[in-house]
DNA sequence: AGTTTTGTACAGTTTTTACTGTACAAACAA
DNA sequence: TTGTTTGTACAGTAAAAACTGTACAAAACT
């Protein structure tokens, strides 16, 4: 096996490449790690071969790999005859990224709307509230204004997050890079 | 001050709200209430009156203020005969998001195009090499497939980021709805 | 039915991160 | 110069998160 080493030290360098950015999935590196790993192996891996593999406790690998799921960057898969379950990585990493782009951003998005629309509603029958003090309706009003630049934009971020789910986004940056040139 | 109490409230709904989301952002709560507050404050604030406001130490005041900052979420301001440093929120929310998705991928994207480049080198020279074994050719072969596609996304990436910076993005998501209807 | 295998809940431990208080350098004031 | 003020470096502490090992329920096998 004559270049195993060099073989070894790519994927090894990769794999910590990974480790080292994946906090920008909010993962730790050993998530990162994990998924290197399974990255590399061509066969979906089970638990355990992880566990073989990364020298870490099963359930370390187990709650890892349900954060990774979750994130929609890897992915069960079946084979007959294994009674474990299998994992591998998901092969469409610009799939992933607009999963993982929705999957954060919606539900900081739905959060938002909520509680500005509740408080809109509020600040409003403030305002026209006649005992309400003519210092507090002006801090009311300029606070709405604030309340509902932010709303616009949480709009706009809501449609940014459409135009990523609908693959809108790729007539903006075209999958291959000759395309933009018209 | 009638009402005052209503418009508190409506405040601290809405920082906490920002607070509970500001991880996205890879920052702490603290941080985001921070932020919440300097963003309902109409003047630019000093570190003191973070602590005050807040109730934390003034170091703590320092550390966050750099890392919102270093985000460009808030910026310094100045005002004539205040000795103090003086921070304000940033009120191009559009830009502030564009600025952070550029400042947290530029950097990855860059890391791991580094590390491909240099790992599909080495992999080229393994396989042209005659003492290599046919099964690492093998391998290497697999595996200069597989980075070779993630180096494509990054690149990928790396002309979305280019799409936000250049405000292109707002072709295809435009800031009011309004022109979305063509 | 019983037996074995597999994934994960949970408690405990280790590691990391967030936060505080002190101390001090740099900037300003007198 | 000397005395203040202001921000942050640094060390220590408190809180949170990551990780492990045990224990067990669910599923699969016999």
């Amino acid at each position: 096996m004559e270049g195993k080493e060099t073989l070894d030290k790519v994927r090894e360098r990769i794999i910590e490449t990974i480790a080292q950015n994946i906090h920008l999935y909010g993962l730790t590196s050993s998530a990162g790690r994990q998924f290197g790993t399974m990255f590399f192996h061509n066969e979906p891996m089970t638990l355990d071969e992880m566990t073989e593999e990364l020298g870490m406790s099963k359930t370390s690998m187990s709650t890892s790999v349900r954060a990774l799921s979750d994130l929609k960057l890897v992915e069960r898969a079946w084979k007959r005859g294994v009674r474990k379950d299998l994992y591998q990585v998901k092969d469409d990493w610009y799939q992933s990224f607009i999963d993982l782009f929705s999957i954060k951003w919606r539900r900081s998005i739905s959060l938002h709307s909520t509680s500005i629309k509740k408080s809109l509603r509020e600040l409003q029958l403030l305002v026209n509230d006649p005992a309400t003090s003519e210092e507090v309706k002006e801090f009311a009003t300029q606070d709405m204004a604030k309340l509902e630049y932010i709303r616009d934009y949480f709009e706009w971020l809501d449609r940014l997050v459409d135009a990523f789910e609908t693959h809108e986004i790729f007539d903006l940056v075209p999958l291959t890079k000759d395309l933009k040139e018209k």
